[in-house]
DNA sequence: CTCGTGATATACAAGAATGCATGGCAAGCC
DNA sequence: GGCTTGCCATGCATTCTTGTATATCACGAG
């Protein structure tokens, strides 16, 4: 084939994708952080390419660069270049056939800290070669970015490229400490909750929003104390400071606090395991997934 | 934002672009050679890139590599990365608005040979710090491919991401040598070349079935030379030992051929300049463009 | 069968890219 | 205004990558 067939790509890809991650982050600081490398590494390879290419792509002005307009022109065919290196990258880790290497995991932290531990625990016993990385975060991470490679969800994901598997349910009751119900009175029904104090975890509006579709009479004026850590927020209920709702197994494991309004019932909440369709072949990431979902599943039945 | 985010291009993408050029080319070293790099340095990257991504791409056996199944599987996302690179690296040239820097020309060798030497020389005065690559090939270079950046031809392009100027038309005629013409009698009518000797440039087929076309009677029989080089063609005519139909202003300059069967007039042949849409904007091709355009058409008209 | 060609893998020296440290600068906040 | 913070630019030691030279191997021709 004639060389000059390759012309095009003989420019440095590295230069190119720090262009593009400098450009998406809006800072070369910040783009050699996202990328593990350092700011003058950065701020060379995106000169390099500059020159390389015959065009100023970044305007600098003291603080913060800005795209030129060639360098907006370009920003797009490299942004294509960056996805198409995710996907190569998904599918790498899909072709994977290593048992040993590293899987993301990311739950919530209330479901991370007290589901977890043991599963990955088994886990290790089963495959010693495997390093588990937990993201215990409430923010939902996206698995087609491979922020994670699999995630523990409540709610059953709607994109085609997941692949979920309905663990099992539980369901959410009423808790409290005891210290809580000496003050505030034990409550019998659900209207004798009007004055009562909740812990709320994550949003205050839309935690808000969730309990009244439960049933709940509950106002803003109820949510004294909040956190967007939800283990955070069991343990305020734990020293009593507040009632909150909670998953009975997550509650069947803290001695702490006690069921209120037993004659209570929510919906019951489904238990996802989630994952990218790509990552189905690779023997590493199936291999948590399958023993993450036999754990879990188990861990219910008690 | 996260740094997870770059997780998945945090690869090296100078390792991907060696896998992708030794996919396509079939092996290491001639990957190399197509990059302007070294057989040891492609090797050595294609090895960390399946180190990196955990998966074996390549198959050794012996001699040449093949792609295993993974590798297979990848290699669609890397074209695509490929491709991204190119169109990226086109937009930047047409971005560039250096007015040094190389333009790469091609045509045939004919119109090479004979029309560009002067022209040339006159973008040397008005732009110096130009370099001109000439890729004189009779091959039509594919210009979305960038194996070229403005392409003098023959026919009109179709293609919508191509603009062409049409600069001028000229004629083609017979001609010949006076001592061919001694030896084989100097035909005054199209009919009396039927048992010429002709010498045809390009493959011997398409050369007929275009010669047929413009009304000559001539069979296979009548083709006694031929060559791939229009110049080298060209040089037998001079020489003597046989006729060709031939542009009207390449043969004014061959004082050594002279016109056979005057009345003769073939269709009128146009002449087109090639580049690609992305590339006007840029300052230094536009004015190669435009020096060709205004030369070439003043050239005819001589 | 032997040899030639063209391929991949390895050893070592030269070169280039990287990281660390520093300096300078602009913007936001007491 | 002075202070803090976060950013980009530059000098220097180090590490890593690359290239050269060479060994080795497979296939095909004579």
């Amino acid at each position: 084939m004639a060389s000059r067939t390759w012309q095009t790509v003989r420019f440095d890809w590295n230069q190119a994708r720090a262009f593009l991650v400098t450009a998406e982050e809006g800072s070369l600081s910040a783009a050699a952080r996202a990328l593990g490398l350092t700011q003058p590494t950065l701020g060379r390879q995106v000169a390099a390419l500059e020159e390389a290419l015959g065009v100023t792509l970044f305007e600098r002005l003291g603080r913060s660069l800005s795209l030129t307009e060639p360098g907006l022109e370009l920003v797009d065919h490299v942004k294509a270049m960056g996805e198409a290196a995710g996907r190569m990258s998904l599918a790498a880790s899909g072709q994977s056939q290593a048992i040993e290497g590293q899987v993301c995991i990311t739950a919530s932290d209330l479901l991370s800290v007290y589901h977890l531990p043991p599963v990955l625990e088994r886990l290790r016993c089963i495959a010693p070669e495997i390093e588990v990385e937990v993201v215990a975060s409430n923010e939902i991470r996206d698995l087609k970015r491979r922020e994670a490679d699999i995630a523990i969800r409540h709610v059953r994901p709607e994109q085609p490229d997941l692949i979920a598997k309905h663990v099992r349910d539980t369901t959410a009751h009423l808790y409290a400490a005891p210290a809580y119900l000496e003050r505030h009175g034990r409550p019998s029904t659900v209207e004798d909750l009007v004055d009562s104090v909740f812990v709320a975890a994550g949003q205050p509006d839309r935690y808000l929003a969730d309990v009244r579709s439960s049933g709940l009479p509950l106002t803003k004026a109820n949510l004294k104390y909040m956190s967007d850590s939800g283990v955070m927020a069991w343990e305020m209920v734990k020293q009593g400071l507040g009632m909150a709702i909670m998953f009975r197994d997550v509650a069947e494991l803290t001695p702490e606090v006690e069921n209120v309004v037993p004659d209570f019932g929510t919906v019951p909440v489904p238990l996802w395991l989630v994952t990218h369709r790509e990552l189905r072949t690779s023997r590493r990431i199936r291999l948590v997934f399958d023993v993450l979902a036999e754990a879990l599943a188990r861990d219910g039945s008690t």
